[in-house]
DNA sequence: GACTTAATTAAGCTCCACCTTAAGCTAATA
DNA sequence: TATTAGCTTAAGGTGGAGCTTAATTAAGTC
């Protein structure tokens, strides 16, 4: 079970994956497209295994989806997988809003029994 | 100069500063509230000077302010500080957006001239 | 000034992320 | 079946992240 995101205020490992300026390029060029593994590969300047190995993070973190054509392996990004940031940026901001309602509401009460 | 945010696609070492648990954990701790780099050390089990370094890659990486009172320094997050992410994260839809409304469209040309 | 409090900076260790080369696997092709 | 194409997995090196202890700084207190 590669996710682990359901426990509350936590975004996982996405973080971790997207943290790697490498996986991020990666994940831009499977963004639009789905491509090979070599087409990737031939984008940067490392070899092969080094590429194979950030999809494999990238794959586990559940930001790209692999299919197999031939011996081809095909890449893609999961678009939808950038939505639990969103919801870890939400849930800190939602504290702060909630934080900012109650200390308003309080002295809302403060004024109106003074 | 800590930013280094300008250039479209990149979100920068936000990712960084974000990538490591403990650091996370430190930024929920002074999202609310304001606190001295002592408070926040007391709260994990590891030794202070440890904190202190990742107080130092949240700051640098402008997630949070310090400010000096007598001889504590009082860490607070920064909470616009994560926008950067939320203009990455758009950036990425955004793309995917352009591209669906440009195949739609294509469609539509394809559709009526036929 | 000497001492204490609250912290940071320095120096060193360990472990892990990311790369490398080498070996293995799987599907297509002769 | 042997061979090739297109990868991944294995094994090993290196640098840096994050911890530790020790030394240092800065601001109050005696």
């Amino acid at each position: 079970m590669p996710t682990q995101l359901q426990s509350g205020p936590r975004s996982p490992d996405l973080l971790a994956a997207l943290s790697s300026p490498r996986r991020r390029e990666i994940l831009r060029l499977v963004w639009g497209h789905e491509r090979s593994a070599g087409q990737i590969a031939s984008a940067f300047d490392v070899t092969w295994p080094a590429i194979s190995q950030n999809l494999r993070v990238l794959r586990e973190s559940g930001l790209v989806t692999e299919r197999r054509l031939g011996t081809s392996r095909l890449y893609r990004a999961d678009r939808e997988a950038l939505r639990p940031l969103e919801a870890y940026l939400r849930s800190m901001w939602a504290r702060d809003i909630d934080r900012l309602r109650l200390i308003a509401e309080a002295e809302e009460r403060s004024k109106s029994s003074s």
